[in-house]
DNA sequence: TATGAATGAGGTTTCATTCAT
DNA sequence: GATGAATGAAACCTCATTCAT
């Protein structure tokens, strides 16, 4: 048992090992012998714990996944509200990527177009994510927060799709500097772009001006108030 | 002139050929062999048109890239409005994509991941492509159709972040089966998700029924039109 | 004829760039086409002239070897003395390797040790040369200039070897700066080397002064010569 | 420890298997996969050893070159006068190079005429060789045994490029068969050459038989002494 | 005659992987 | 359990050479 924990230890360091090399290499550029360097084994070691190189690069993301998973669960369960939820994966997503950017490259330079990595079981809890947040959606429309006709499929593309854009220019092209920045403002996007339009149920009649004068348009906009946000 | 044509002809076999089989095999995995032999041409004369592999994965997106560029300048010069451009330019992509599964296998699965790409002149029309779709973004907080506080950097990315997860999707999992149906949706959402409210610049009545009955409601949606969305 | 004329000219030309690109790159590490684009022309037309890259290689000592032949033939005629003799074919070498830079690489770095060249038609005119070098040396020691038991293939090895090492070192080392200056250094070790002592065949007395004065001595030297060199 | 010795092993049969098969076929005619039949081994493992071709063929001088030079000059601390010392040097490159015709081709029609050999630390050892016998023939003049005026440089390329130009002749036209039986003719012209007349300082008087016996004469030579050396 | 274009042939080199110790 | 050493397999790329025009 204590050898199994050195073991696990072990594994654990090749898989960081790994993580860092892919990322900085990609996975053809990587070897197995500079992986191995900078795990302090030697080659054959790295044998030892995984059956190929391409095993070892799916390794990578099964700690953070599940890991990742149960800390994101228990927060939702504490959160009420499908856009609140929405947030809260958002935020989740960009801190990961932007605290281990090295895992960040992995998952979505290498990862992403690995069409092998969709046979794994680390794929699979990757997929029971995917579900999560197709369900959130839909308890949101279901509550009537989000609109009727919402594509629960389309959101998570929209919001899984714009994270990983904004993560590789990041990870590529240093922009945008600060992830965390953007949870609000997508968040605010999204959920606008889906919600209900204010919960109001009633008939709407508009009464327009034939020459609304522009500034006194403005003045109205600000005293009427323009329903930016949804209510509860 | 015959024989430059002719070359040119050859030239563009070869990348169609390239773009066939780094699709289907990834970079890494394909060969020049395979290439030359889809080509119907000896491996040595690909070296006659490209210097090196990763040379020829970059003339895949050239052609592409700047007739794309040329003809959606065309048709957005003949849209007016932002949010009306900004659908034309989610039509032109996913268009492309869908017609040419394997340039977009080669585009996002390859090149997106490629660090070196982002060193070619072939970027920098990417780059070109970028700062136009901000343009439009701005244009149209300028005009009013935008909110005021709208980073037109995270529109882009939600946008093509959106198309490129989807196009992805469809690629290695076939879901969504067909990727122009996401245009509107996709539109709805990004321009709800950054309009002014509606833009429309009257007074706003509402008047509420005690219970509206769910019914008669339905029907008003449709024969009112407006507020597609309902209660629960 | 005209055409004839042209070819030949053109052909001297490809071995001129032959020559220059050999010498700067060797003989593996230089190509058809860069020899085809110094001398300005297409590399199918070298095959034109020459039927492979050795062939082209092999022609290079041709006209320098026949031309300085009879050149050197000329002024040997006119020169009387085997030791003579010998100084004039050493200052021919040197001079032609000095003047000639790039064919003195092609001879010395590439054609001396190819073994394909042995079999060739121009080597069989070094070898002639070989042959008139030797009857050099033998004419000496019959005519009693040289020592009886002079071995003339030794001297001709000397000879040659010293000049080519000289050159080679000069070549890739740049030492000796000058290679004209090693003319009568070089001649007189050989000539002193095989030389009869003095080609006296009597008795040899000597007359000790207690305290030679110097200077007297230095006089005495010129007045009386001393046998540095042989007479005839 | 045994496992650095079985890899001493390896690589010094990697470098005689190289040394042969260079010498066969020339530096680009020979390939990795024949050194490598020739050694026993798969290419690969030649990979382990040395990081490319070019250093292998590098490799092959060295080992000869170190021992070669502890030898020579163990040999030339018990050997007193330069022209002695002389002779040794030549007996010794002679003699190594007919024991090691391999070597001899390697050494003399492949590295001579390789500008990069130039640059390894093994042509330094070279290098230091080569000074060494300039010291020699300076220490010769110094002690009055060879002439005031003699040129060490040219008498270091006279020594080897005799030595080479025979060797490199034994090796492609197999003359001379017997390179040793060069050592003493070689070692008289040069010394011959370069040793002082004799020394002395005061008149010579000869006096000449009118038909000198030819036998006679010899004797006389052996009698009454050739100056081939000098007195100090 | 000159050449643009095509290619056959092959070599060096790289690495993931294996296995005896 | 760890590894030093060996290798199989293959891929990219280069060039001398050919041939139709």
């Amino acid at each position: 048992m204590a050898t199994n924990k050195r073991m696990e230890v072990r594994k654990a360091n090749l898989i960081k090992a790994a993580e860092k090399v892919f990322a900085e290499k990609g996975f053809h550029q990587a070897t197995i012998s500079e992986i191995a360097r900078q795990a302090g084994v030697s080659d054959a070691t790295i044998y030892e714990y995984f059956p190929t190189k391409e095993e070892l690069l799916f390794a990578i993301p099964l700690s953070m996944t599940l890991k990742g998973k149960e800390d994101l669960l228990l927060h939702l369960k504490i959160i009420r509200g499908a856009a609140n939820k929405l947030r809260a994966i958002i935020y989740w997503y960009l801190d990961i990527y932007e605290k281990h950017p090295d895992y960040a490259s992995v998952a979505l330079l290498i990862l992403k177009s690995n069409r092998e990595f969709l046979k794994t079981d680390t794929y699979q809890v990757v997929r029971e994510w995917a579900r999560l947040f197709v369900d959130i959606v839909k308890e949101g429309i279901e509550s009537g927060e989000f609109k009727v006709n919402t594509d629960p499929y389309l959101v998570r593309a929209a919001v899984l799709g714009t994270i990983e854009h904004n993560v590789i220019s990041h990870l590529l092209l240093g922009r945008p500097k600060n992830l965390l920045s953007l949870v609000d403002p997508l968040t605010e996007i999204v959920v606008r772009g889906i919600c209900q339009d204010d919960g109001f149920n009633g008939w709407r009649i508009k009464v327009a001006f034939e020459q609304p004068p522009e500034k006194l348009e403005q003045k109205l906009d600000k005293t009427v108030g323009r329903n930016k946000k949804k209510r509860k």
